[in-house]
DNA sequence: CAGTAATTGCACTTCCATTGCATTGATTTT
DNA sequence: AAAATCAATGCAATGGAAGTGCAATTACTG
């Protein structure tokens, strides 16, 4: 088990008390969240700090963007087993209806797609819409 | 055959020239196409007006949005075997990362997607990215 | 400890989506 | 056919989010 300080120095990104911060901000949230969540949990930082944080962040893969079409942008944290770099590795997105949070299902694969000959696939992204786990009272 | 006059009575849409137009526009585009899109190709027409519009033309079902990942909003007719307001008829689309172009890929069913137990699915948004026929070269 | 390089904060800008209100245009009623 | 009514259009403005330039600050290096 390696602290976020060396995760960090193993990316290759400068330990900063801002950044450990919204790392663990991340870390605790089992659900995706936008850039105003953070700006929401840190009054006092800038905006464009957390914003370049979380690029920074994306970039290493340490994050990764979700589009769950809500038109905001929403960033969760890759887990183990999240090879966000890695095209094969395809997890889907739930994003529920009723508490409007959106979650990784990183157990569920994305299936192969098939498209029309000439199509070249490159990418994937799959959001799943419906009510969640909380919110069916199951 | 119907008209477009005739298609945009029967759902109880007041027949005007600048619907006519943005209509025609939207069924000779083989692709999504942006607000700004239309914009472009009526200068005189104000983009609340197209935008109204086309939202319209959404809430009656004659036209679907697409969020493809660029961030804006696309607009494409529905085909006559696009039951949108059906969960069940939901083809995907693809987004060119060449050109840039999204297309509706009709004839591709979205496959049935799992989901954990306690989530319920009413929805799926399915994009996928790459290479279109017409610029893979084939 | 000084110098360098990266990080942070502030002020803007841009772009798209959306709304309020006045005006124009179309439809219905008398 | 004119008046009254309702919808559609155009203009102006707002709000939200993404993104950039630059100066100030903070962290690393020798």
């Amino acid at each position: 088990m390696q602290t976020i300080e060396e995760l960090l120095e193993s990316k290759n990104i400068r330990v900063t008390a801002m950044r450990l911060l919204i790392y663990k901000f991340l870390a605790e949230k089992q659900i995706a969240v936008t850039l105003s969540d953070i700006e929401n949990a840190f009054e006092k930082a800038d905006r464009t700090t957390l914003y370049r944080t979380v690029k920074t962040f994306e970039e290493k893969d340490i994050v990764h963007q979700i589009d769950d079409g809500t038109g905001i942008t929403k960033y969760a944290l890759c887990e183990k087993g999240c090879n966000c770099e890695l095209e094969t590795d395809l997890h889907l997105h739930f994003h529920c209806n009723n508490c409007n949070e959106t979650v990784c299902l990183t157990e569920h694969k994305i299936p192969q797609i098939k498209v029309p000959d000439g199509f070249v696939s490159e990418n994937v992204n799959l959001v799943v819409k419906g009510i969640c786990d909380k919110c069916s009272g199951q």
